[in-house]
DNA sequence: TTCCATAGTATTGTTGACAATTATCAACAG
DNA sequence: CTGTTGATAATTGTCAACAATACTATGGAA
């Protein structure tokens, strides 16, 4: 197989692409433009590709090539229920660490610096550190099958993001974040529990499934020419 | 891209061969044995390898070639908490079905069925029915999302079971089930959550680590010839 | 002007060839 | 008998070539 670490990085590459909205929900991704871009082979973008369309980042559609994923509304709830499924359950373990206070400083700092990037209309930074902070909390739990998973969650719901965002609100608050941390340290179960759920839920309600439904390609690309 | 008929095809039979445990943990799998086994060829099979890489499922070691994975004991423990928090949250929601009974009727079917199969020693009807029963369990919840990762980490249960498995003894046990079943017909919360995590400790407890430790493939097969 | 057919172009799908690396085996020496 | 070395076989890594399919542009007809 092609090293792995050429895979890896390509498909490190395209996530955050995707993370930092850089690639768009339906955006076509042409192998040799990849390969181009990302002076690999071939062989290495297809291997990255059946990844990310086994991760349901992107669609691969037989001889018309491969496009960021769009996730329908189905998914979105989907996404969104198993967030507050593992995003909930984790706070049981966090709210038992041994330093907990020393743990979450790291993501007091990180909630600062997304309040900063807002402010300065950094939107770029203000998407990745609002993202990050979801997948370092579940990551201070140190168990490398549910931080995996949350990674892959949160990419996808940056594509959820990316498709039904409402222009010119924020989806993901960083108050509500720094509020989580609060009951988090004060070791508040119940606070902190409604806390992450309330956000989750909220984070779904901006969701407007009527500014967009997920567009057939052929149709956007059609209008585009 | 192969039509991904073709490379969904072979990740199935080998998940499949893995759940089935026809396929051990440390066992190497060779492109062009996948390639005849399989009549397919070997871009096809490299695209369904990477994509079985990405799940933890088979590790690819460069210039070497492809192994079924050996997880270690922390991931074994990574698993088994994910799933206990993963198949615990669900219990909620499958407590509020509408018909719950009816729905619940089909997994007390498979029970029987389960205990059919270690009884007559059909080992790989068991182990696959035992599996099928988390996964089957969590798909009630009607979200894809939480199936997905339900199979994927029952896929990779049945890899730790594979290495660390005491022989003789039955690791996921159907009596166990039945129960969580009742208490899921009597809409008894504190119990089910009970039954289910009790379960899952259980299964992780039956476990024996001293038994075997992940062995690099190169001691191992050098010991066989 | 619009619509349709055709040709040309772009891209994906597939395979084979060959280079690179590792594994295996045989022969020989001690 | 064991250990070492070299040759050969097996397998992975990579790329190029070509077939197949889809997309786009152009010209002609209505």
């Amino acid at each position: 197989m092609q090293s792995n670490g050429e895979v890896e990085r390509l498909y490190r590459e395209i996530i955050d692409a995707v993370i930092d909205q850089r690639l768009r929900p339906g955006v076509k991704l042409t192998e040799t433009v990849l390969c181009e871009v990302f002076s690999c082979s071939r062989s290495t973008v297809r291997s990255a590709l059946a990844q990310l369309e086994h991760d349901r980042i992107v669609e691969l559609l037989p001889n018309r090539g491969a496009y960021v994923a769009q996730p329908d509304i189905k998914e979105t709830r989907d996404v969104f229920e198993a967030r507050r499924m593992v995003e909930g359950s984790v706070l049981d373990k966090l709210l038992a660490l041994p330093n907990r206070d020393q743990q979450l400083e790291p993501l007091e700092q990180m909630v600062q610096q997304e309040r900063a990037a807002f402010e300065r209309h950094d939107r770029v930074s203000w998407i990745r550190l609002s993202n990050a902070f979801h997948v370092q909390l579940v990551r201070l739990a140190q168990n490398n099958v549910l931080t995996e998973w949350m990674n892959s969650l949160c990419s996808r719901t940056s594509l959820i993001i990316g498709l039904y965002d409402k222009p010119g609100h924020s989806v993901c608050s960083f108050d509500e974040h720094e509020q989580i941390l609060l009951y988090l340290a004060r070791g508040d179960r119940e606070g902190v529990q409604r806390a992450m759920r309330q956000h989750l839920l909220d984070c779904e309600q901006r969701m407007h499934f009527e500014n967009r439904n997920p567009q057939d390609p052929w149709t956007m690309f059609h209008r585009q020419s």
